[in-house]
DNA sequence: ATAGAGAACTCTATAATATAGAGTATAGTA
DNA sequence: TACTATACTCTATATTATAGAGTTCTCTAT
């Protein structure tokens, strides 16, 4: 990945948090809204754009008999994540080296 | 560092990529506009605002008869890039081990 | 001394986008 | 039939990045 072309979805706290709390596993609307502190609107519109982007797919159903939106990361997200983690891994370990500061 | 207090240099690609491109040395004007690719306007401000922040140190001078504005990173600067990188490590090992997806 | 060039701005307007919050749809329950 | 909870959608606002014109400062050439 290069330093240029760094994804939105990493660009925002939010979006960030929400990829980051998808890691670990499935969580739905409500868990998404009280880890991350968005309002609804706010966090249904970033959810819409990570989908659209591929990172994480939506699952609409009804749980208890009430309506519940799963979220999920995609393979397609995790590897996005971890190649952003590993190209500022490389930047800060070339730094660590050659200080020529 | 926690998820919900990622510090704003990190959430734009330029910022980004100044922070990076400093992370192995010090960069003048010049080396920073051609690394990034932004406007002198917008490399002005983002600078402004990195040395605000702390992050970096803005030092004008002049070399061969030139001014020349050099830029390099504090140490507070390093300091947080890398405990931002260790956060964003510390999810995805997390991830990596407990896969509950 | 005057004009011009290069570097690095500053300033302002525009564009993009995150966010808040009101309103809406749906399914279920009383 | 009214009421509740969930999860939106839609719209307006606020924030912020960006572009680009104009400015300042120093030196060089005329």
């Amino acid at each position: 990945m290069e330093i240029n072309a760094i994804p939105e979805a990493f660009q925002t706290k939010l979006r960030l948090a929400v990829l980051s709390a998808l890691l670990t596993g499935k969580k739905n609307f409500r868990d998404l809204k009280q880890i991350t502190g968005a309002t609804d609107g706010n966090l249904g519109a970033q959810l819409k754009k990570l989908e659209e982007a591929g990172y994480i797919e939506i699952d609409k159903a009804f749980v208890n008999k009430k309506p519940q939106t799963s979220c999920k990361i995609t393979d397609f997200g995790r590897g996005q994540f971890r190649e952003y983690v590993e190209m500022l891994e490389c930047l800060l370990g070339q730094a660590e080296n050659g200080q020529k500061s």
